[in-house]
DNA sequence: ACGTTTGCAGTAACCGCTTTCAGGGACCAT
DNA sequence: ATGGTCCCTGAAAGCGGTTACTGCAAACGT
C-alpha cells in the first residue's frame, strides 16, 4: 500500500522487453512468441501489475462502462431491474455507474456530468425531461428504460396493456363494479400506459369508470396509505387494482388489518409479481413482468446492440396476468 | 450525434488562444484575464465542449468515481444504504459505480477488475474473502461498510449491541421465555454481533438459549418461511427476534395468516426501523439504526477522509431501541 | 531612468496504454 | 545463392487534458 503503481514500461524494463509487447501479453491481443509471452507474464505476475484503467480508456477511446440513472431504489422492482442490468454488463467486463434523481429537477446537471464517465446511459423513464433526453443522448449512446422510444433514441420496455385483461377480468368475470385504481398516472410513462388500459377495459365492458385514480407513489407504504384513503370512506370499491405489487401489498395490508375479507369484501390486484405476491394469504392475482430481463436485455442493447444495422427501437417484453386468490379466482 | 467530440486543441484553435488557457477558463483555476475568459468561454458555450472525462482522469490521476460492493439490493436496508452512499458522493461531484457480488465466490475477479477503475471502494461486509479485501485494499483506498476494522482498513458500522437491550427487555420486562432468533449468524457480520448480543443477554438474565438459530436469508420471504418452521412446530416460541425489519415483516404475516394473535401468542421484533415497520398492525417493535447516515459516512470517508492525520479508523454509529406494539408493549 | 516585481499567456512535457508502421531474422521456393 | 514471405519485435505517434516552466510586458519602487 503506498508504494506507486508501476508502468507498463517499468514492467518492460524489468522484462527486458518493449512496451508494445507487453501491452500485447497484458491484452491477449497480436502476435507474441511463446517464450516472450512466458518471460512477460512471469514479471507481471511477480510485480502484481494491472494495466491503468485510465491509460487504457483514453487509448482505446472507451470508458468500458455504462451508466443507469432511475429515480430511486425503493421496492423489488428498481431493485430486480438494477441487478439485471448490472448483472449483464459486469458479465460482458463493463462496470456500471449510478445515478440516483430522487426525483429532483436539479438533477440534470448530475445526469450529464456522468453521460461524459460512461460509453452509454440507460434513463428510466419518469427520471429527466425530454430536453435533457435529447441532450444526453446527443453526447453518448442512450435507451430509455421503461418508455417510449424518444426521435432516435430506442427503447426498452414492457407490455403494460395486460393490466387491461386483469381488469377485464374483475369487470367480466368476476362482476365487479366499483373498481378503483391505486397509482400516480403522471409519475412514470408505466403508469400511464397502465391507467388507459384500466379505463379502456370499462370502456369495452361498457362499464364507467367509478373515480379518479388514488395519485400516490409506488411504495409499499403508500399502498397503506391508499387503504385508509379507499377503505374508510363511505363507499369503499369492491376491486382495487394497484399499479404495481408493492401498492397492493399494502392494500392489503390495510384491508386485513381493518379485518375486511380479501377477496370477500374487497378483491386486490398488483402488478409485477414479485416473490412476497405468492407468499401472502390471500395470494396476489397480479400480472408478471420480467423484471429483470428488462434490466438485461437493456444493458445488452447499450453494450452491444447499438448502431448495429437493424438494431431494435423499441423492444416490448411480454407479460401475463397472474391468477391467484386476492382478485376471487378459487385456489388450484 | 455522431459529430466527433471537439478537443481542448480544437477550441484553443477557434478561440485563438493556448490550451493551457483553455484548461484553465474550463477548470476555472489560475489566472486568466477577463477579456480572455470571455473569449474563451463563448466558443466553449457556442460549440457545446465538454472536456474529456478520460484525458482529465490520466492528467489528473483520478478517475472522479468510486464504488460500491454489495451482496445484493433486496429489501430496504441495501436500498437505502447504497442511496445514502450515492448521494452523498454525487454531492461531492463524484460518480459512483456499484457492484453487486450476488454471493457468487466468482467475483472476486470482478472486484478486483472494478477496483482499478475508481479512487475509492466501499466494501459490504459479507461479501468478500479477507484474502480478496486485503488485495483490494492494496490497490486503493477502501472502507469496510458493516463489519470490522481489518488491519488498516477502516470501517463504518453501527452498534449491533442494542438487539442485546431488546432481547434483555423480552426476557426481563415481559418475563417471556423461550425465544427465538432468525438469522444466519455466517451470513454477514452484523447478524453475527446481533446472535452475540441476544445470547450475551440470556447470559445476563440467566436464562439458557432455547434453540439454534433459525439460519435464513435476510428478505421478507424467509420471514414467511421462518414462520413455517417456528409456528407449525409442536413447541412454538413466545417470542421471536429477528435479525432485521424484513424478516420480522415476513414472520408477521406469517403469524397473523395463521390466525396467531401478534404480540398475545408470539411477540416479534425485528432491527432497522424501515417504514413499514411503524404502517404494519400490530406496529414493529425494533432497532433505529440510521442507514443512509451508514452509507453516507461511508461515502465522505472514501472521499476526503482518507489519509488524514487522525483519520477515523472505525465509525460506528448509534442506535437505538424502538418500543411499539408487537413486542407486548401497549400504544403509547 | 533603470532594475525589479507582478500578471498573464504560451510551449511543451508529461499521465499510461494502444497500435501503426517499419525493420530484421528465419524459412521457403526457385 | 537469392528474392520473397511470414512472424515477431520495437520505436514512436497518438488519445485529450493539465501544469511546470518560460517569456514578455506592464506596473512598481527608488
Amino acid at each position: 500500500m503506498g508504494n506507486k503503481r508501476l508502468t507498463v514500461r517499468e514492467i518492460a524494463r524489468i522484462a527486458e522487453v518493449s512496451v508494445a509487447t507487453v501491452s500485447r501479453v497484458s491484452r491477449g491481443t497480436g502476435q507474441v512468441s511463446p517464450e516472450m509471452r512466458e518471460r512477460v507474464l512471469r514479471v507481471i505476475d511477480e510485480y502484481g501489475y494491472r494495466p491503468s484503467q485510465m491509460g487504457r480508456a483514453l487509448a482505446q477511446q472507451k470508458h468500458g462502462s455504462v451508466a443507469i440513472v432511475f429515480p430511486g431504489l425503493a421496492g423489488p422492482y428498481f431493485s430486480e431491474l438494477v441487478q439485471g442490468f448490472e448483472a449483464e454488463a459486469v458479465a460482458a467486463g463493463i462496470g456500471v455507474h449510478i445515478l440516483v434523481t430522487h426525483h429532483r429537477a436539479d438533477s440534470d446537471g448530475n445526469v450529464l456530468d456522468m453521460a461524459s464517465r460512461v460509453d452509454g446511459v440507460a434513463v428510466h423513464g419518469d427520471t429527466v425531461s425530454t430536453e435533457t433526453m435529447r441532450r444526453i443522448a446527443a453526447e453518448v449512446p442512450t435507451v430509455v428504460l421503461a418508455g417510449r422510444p424518444l426521435d432516435g433514441v430506442p427503447a426498452v420496455r414492457a407490455d403494460n396493456s395486460a393490466i387491461g385483461e386483469l381488469t377485464r377480468h374483475l369487470l367480466v368475470d368476476h362482476g365487479y363494479r366499483g373498481l378503483a385504481f391505486v397509482g400516480n398516472p403522471d409519475g412514470s410513462p408505466d403508469v400511464t400506459e397502465r391507467w388507459e388500459a384500466f379505463k379502456a377495459a370499462h370502456k369495452a365492458a361498457r362499464v364507467a369508470v367509478p373515480r379518479s385514480p388514488i395519485r400516490l407513489g409506488l411504495q409499499q407504504s403508500d399502498g397503506v396509505l391508499a387503504a385508509g384513503e379507499l377503505l374508510d370512506g363511505r363507499k369503499p370499491p369492491r376491486a382495487v387494482v394497484c399499479a404495481n405489487d408493492e401498492t397492493a401489498l399494502g392494500m392489503l395490508i390495510g384491508a386485513l388489518g381493518r379485518g375486511l375479507s380479501v377477496p370477500g369484501e374487497v378483491a386486490i390486484t398488483g402488478f409485477d409479481d414479485v416473490p412476497m405476491a405468492s407468499l401472502v394469504q390471500p395470494r396476489l392475482t397480479t400480472v408478471r413482468q420480467p423484471i429483470r430481463e428488462l434490466g438485461a436485455t437493456t444493458a445488452r442493447l447499450l453494450i452491444s446492440g447499438l448502431g448495429n444495422p437493424g438494431a431494435v427501437m423499441d423492444a416490448v417484453l411480454t407479460t401475463e396476468p397472474v391468477l391467484r386468490e386476492s382478485c376471487g379466482c378459487p385456489r388450484t
